[in-house]
DNA sequence: AATCAGATTGGCAGCGCTGCCAAACCCTGT
DNA sequence: ACAGGGTTTGGCAGCGCTGCCAATCTGATT
């Protein structure tokens, strides 16, 4: 509709100078509402703003400003998958403080792969962001000398366990591994197994495993049996996994899930083939998704603080503070499966 | 960590230039492969680059490039929520569209309110887009004066029940209430109640629910009941609002849900109060959530192309074709619930 | 050796906006 | 009428990069 139009120039600032009889600066000052100027002059500038159509160029904005303060409003932000709903979660928590302080963002996906994720911080910093938010704590040597050599302020969110470059925003996942193992102990379950996706990718759910695995050895009831799925979590590749989990150990008491995509599909399988939950076998998962909460028993699992971590992150970008972990824990929600 | 440093400069491409000994444009044109240049230009060029550590700047690019065929590789993206999963998989599937043509995407997210997604297409606009992709047909006056206004590709995408501003790509949700009506006509059902959530706001699941009571109305069997959870869908809102349409109405045959997320706190429901799906109750939902297919009895549901309307909406974006409507369409999966 | 098309290169004017600074203005008080 | 201090204002030089164009170089051809 509008792409063979004459090559109609887009309204800018100076046209609005124009239009309302004052300098250029003025406009300026005048839009992002910043120094001092008259009521008369204001209005005016409005006036032709409105008449117009001017938009403002973030782009040029953006330029000029750079250097100075008030210059990048923008926050990268790196997330390994939109598939689980986890991360869309995360991004709520940022958008809503992002907002708040006037930023935009700019999103980039790694699909859980490090060299995507570095050549992602490369595209983000490009946009030089005023900073910008990474998930976990691993990355490529190349990554972790981009973000180094940048200069701006990083976040780097989900997981505590390790070292920061920067600031870090999060919890301990081993620690979720371990009080979940913890749990189960607590419960009388002995034997023990673990269903789970591809935790190659997945360093956090490797973390978890790792804390869960070693819990449950120095109470000296090692981690019976394990099932790893290929590929990414979901319902229905919890609800095989399980499957050939209990065709290999049908003596197992409780099973630790990935996360509670696999519970889910892990307690379908339990309805679908008439195991008693938890009385013949228990179910543990993580992340407190909202539908496990509404299940006719509601899943045990842990809670974490999705949205508060986006926030946090942002506002810890935006505060200009020193380096540190923000630990913002976890919470074991106990249900009827475990 | 940084912010406090002696304010280094950032390395440009004109200390890149100088590093290589050759001129600014040359090395404009190697790092965007672009025009010609020698293999020798080139590697130092390279040399000079990783030596230094140099990020182009996309800011300056953009700006400089503006007005010019190549300049935008920018998409805006605005979405009416995250919450939903259906939000994130159009991202995903508009997200491999735009990495392979190289594109960016800058994302809003407008909570289902006409005036904040007024306010997100300005400050979209002011990233100056190649395009914008904009969800559902209807927006405020405003929204679409500045649409209009913009100059630049639009694509709305998800509905395709009404007039768009330049191309749609979508299906009709019409259609799908239509069609699950039939379906449940066609089964057997004649007294059927209606679960949603927020309608006022949700102007999809509004076309929905028209469709399906005209389809039932003109079959002569008008829609029972219906019974509006307040707030967004979820399966905790959707268990809930089904106990209380059944608590008026016990003798319902089956229900309709304005999405999976609702229709699986229904199920939720019935298998905690000992309902019978789909003997004693019937249940059809919308979206072919994963989850909702793991299930024991797999819900019956409708199949949207969300991945391909992303990837279509960036295609089209990109391709400068004319302006047209493309459907879709959607997929009835008989599942096991009615 | 002179010629020529094509490949390669560098200089420089913007892109639209902001920061800085000097100029103009306003209102007191004297 | 004039000085003094604050408030408003406009001009203009960049921000870092790309587009354009002229200059230079290359190798083959006559």
């Amino acid at each position: 509709m509008n792409v063979h139009e004459p090559e109609r120039r887009l309204v800018t600032l100076s046209d609005v100078a124009r239009a309302a009889g004052v300098g250029e600066s003025t406009v300026s000052r005048v839009l992002r509402n910043q120094g001092s100027f008259s009521k008369r002059t204001q209005d005016r500038v409005a006036e032709a703003v409105a008449r117009l159509g001017y938009v403002p160029n973030r782009l040029a904005g953006m330029l000029a400003g750079s250097g100075s303060t008030a210059g990048a409003k923008l926050v990268g932000i790196i997330i390994p998958s939109l598939t689980n709903i986890v991360f869309p979660d995360l991004l709520r928590g940022a958008n809503a403080a992002l907002d708040h302080d006037g930023f935009q963002s700019v999103i980039g996906v790694s699909d859980y792969d490090p060299e995507r994720e570095e050549a992602l911080i490369g595209a983000l910093l490009s946009w030089r962001p005023a900073g910008l938010i990474v998930t976990g704590l691993e990355h490529t040597a190349g990554a972790v000398a981009r973000l180094r050599a940048s200069g701006i302020r990083i976040v780097e969110m989900i997981d505590t366990d390790g070292d920061g470059l920067d600031i870090v925003v999060g919890f301990s996942n081993r620690g979720v591994g371990c009080d979940s193992a913890r749990h189960l102990l607590a419960r009388g379950y002995r034997r023990i197994g673990y269903v789970g996706h591809d935790i190659t990718r997945d360093l956090r759910a490797a973390k978890r495993l790792a804390g869960f695995r070693e819990t449950l050895r120095e109470a000296g009831h090692p981690l019976a049996e394990t099932e790893i799925a290929p590929g990414p979590s979901s319902a229905a590749a919890g609800r095989a996994a399980l499957g050939r989990l209990l065709a290999r150990r049908p003596d197992l008491h409780a099973v630790y899930f990935s996360n509670d995509d696999m519970a889910l599909g892990g307690y379908f399988h339990c309805l679908a083939e008439g195991v008693a939950v938890p009385g013949r076998l228990a179910l543990f998962g993580f992340n407190a998704l909202d539908i496990a909460a509404a299940m006719p028993q509601p899943l045990t699992t842990i809670r974490t603080p999705r949205l508060e971590i986006g926030a946090v992150a942002v506002e810890r970008l935006a505060a200009d503070g020193p380096a540190e972990t923000v630990d913002l824990g976890y919470e074991l929600i106990a249900g009827a499966t475990a």
